[in-house]
DNA sequence: TAGGGCCTGGACAACGTTGTCAACGCAGGG
DNA sequence: CCCTGCGTTGACAACGTTGTCCAGGCCCTA
């Protein structure tokens, strides 16, 4: 009678190792490991034998134990702020796209916008020994990643800079986007305009801001405090800001939304209004071409890419100091932004 | 002289480890394992000697290792179509919330709609022993994932079923929902309506037809082979297929759209037109409401959510008869679907 | 004061894989 | 015929962690 091998309790299911495949084909361990990796040096005969066994005990390699052997896990992670915001879909698809060019897998979370919950993250992924981070920051200062990224793990922030760390960074042209934007307007006879922001915490918001104050000051037109509005993107909030700088004795003519998400409740709120107000908005959305709405369009995809493919130049031992990639923005004029002042 | 230990090149990039830990803080290894871990039965002063050694060192525990010892990796994985697509970002993140309750992470990939990248990307999830795994199938037949079932990976389908198993899934109401959108129709007075969809290999695009045919029976109406069309869901064919049915002798006078990106093409092309064709989408899209889409909307977050639930309630210990969960679609009229033949 | 139990800490093996190295068999040349 | 060299194969250690088990010290009680 054979004897029955007890198994510790946590073994995998009760999957067949390389031993068990080895066991069963009549060769040794290596040689599987050989077959599996198809390393040379295995007669034909011997690597069929391998085969056969593998196939009939299901075998699948265990990758836990290659990267503790290896310390590479063909993996890389991305924190992001929330995967159902489509400006993020296709961003995160294509980091996944150049990671997958390069054999690695894609581990991704989001932080929801919470500085805690993007370091509570990235310090999982670090744990994991993931080979690369790609980092939205939700947070202002990450040198908590310090010690990781000297210990070699790569690490690239797209969509806005490290806080209080050197490193590479993809940027699209916040400033320079916002400001041709509000120019635009300027251009089409607005006078008075007002912006519409996500919270000062958040770069982009900040750079946005500042782009529009510059278009502002390029046509020597004053800002009134009434017109600008940061803070949480929840549609309530947008709308009471606009409610507010849209009433009064002196109301805007036209606004200038910060990002995807005030532009889809502003646009709402723009719809009932019976008196046009001009609009153009940062990022472009769906159907935004239907609804004639001029905006500042991103490539969010391309955000992605770049920083993947930084991240993985980082891989192959590039050793540059860290760099700032900006990428430009494109104003695509679709009605919207050319109504003239009431 | 301090002998300098060397160090196998492979290690990751030289982080310390728990042997180092112990040594810097004069203990045993596996107090230091203790401390990490937030076991009982460590003195004060013995962790807090520990913890100024982690915090000099800057270790974090290497979860590979730690994985390969524990059998769990308390990461799932998701196989899904394109995470770019509006749909399944929701779906995504209401799974990672899902995941991130029960302290795991969330490895994802998309597999592009094509069965062998799905295989592919399924079984390197199960390679790295995700413990679970989320399927949105691409694919036809699943029988590539039996042996990694009886081995102990809990697997659910979503949004279609798996094929030639037997296998837990959770689905929109497909059938149901068409029938609804196209009965709505045709209480508005249509008695020829299109239908265009995704291609037949896939599950919900046959049985959106299916619902489709069914809601035409139930009037008894007939439908025309010309009015109805599958195929792929790039713009360009879309908008062959509705030209051919809105021309001819006898053009459709209502559209029923199989899918969100079908929706998106189908509903620039009607904008063009001058006589009014009555639309219904399958599928909701971000301001569909400004538009005035008419759509049977489904729950893409609650889709993703019910299958993480039922993963993790598998990964409990749950042992019943693999289930079909099946959510149900709402009708939400705007417009488009009420109005009535030209 | 002796004995027993509890608490703390450490030695050791094991998880499944890969890198290193040496052994073996066989063919060809001196 | 023996030696050399090459190509194939396997034994063994190591990766960094956790589970098991035991030793030693302490306190409490009889």
């Amino acid at each position: 009678m054979a004897e029955t091998t007890r198994r510790p309790a946590h073994r995998y299911g009760n999957r067949p190792t390389m031993k068990d495949v080895a066991a069963r084909a009549g060769v040794g361990l290596k040689t599987v490991s050989r077959v599996v990796n198809g390393e040379a040096g295995v007669t034909p005969d011997t690597e069929r034998r391998v085969q056969e066994a593998i196939e009939a005990l299901g075998f699948r390699r265990n990758d836990s134990a290659r990267v503790l052997r290896k310390g590479r896990t063909a993996s890389v992670g991305l924190v992001l702020e929330d995967l159902a915001d489509p400006f993020y879909g296709p961003l995160s698809r294509a980091v996944e796209e150049v990671a997958r060019a390069h054999g690695a897998l894609l581990i991704n979370g989001s932080s929801a916008e919470d500085p805690d919950r993007e370091q509570e993250l990235a310090l999982a992924l670090c744990a994991r020994r993931v080979d690369g981070l790609i980092v939205i920051p939700a947070g202002t200062d990450h040198r908590y990643l310090e010690p990781e990224m000297r210990a070699g793990i790569a690490t690239v922030f797209v969509d806005r800079p490290a806080g209080r760390i050197d490193a590479d960074v993809v940027l699209s042209d916040s400033f320079g986007g916002a400001r041709a934007g509000v120019a635009h307007l300027i251009a089409h006879g607005h006078r008075r305009i007002g912006f519409i922001g996500d919270q000062p915490r958040i770069h982009t918001a900040v750079e946005r801001l500042r782009g529009y104050r510059a278009a502002m000051e390029d046509a020597e037109l004053a800002v009134d405090d009434a017109w600008v509005s940061l803070g949480s993107t929840e549609p309530q909030r947008v709308r009471e800001a606009m409610a507010a700088m849209l009433s009064g004795p002196d109301p805007v003519t036209a606004v200038f939304a910060g990002n995807n998400r005030v532009t889809v409740t502003a646009v709402r709120e723009l719809a009932g209004r019976e008196r046009p107000v001009a609009f153009v908005g940062f990022d472009d959305i769906e159907l935004a071409d239907l609804l004639g709405i001029t905006v500042i369009a991103q490539d969010a995809a391309a955000l992605g890419r770049t920083a993947a493919e930084r991240l993985f130049r980082r891989l192959d031992g590039l050793d540059d100091a860290p760099a700032r990639t900006v990428l430009g923005t494109a104003l695509i004029p679709r009605g919207s932004g050319e109504i003239p002042p009431a």
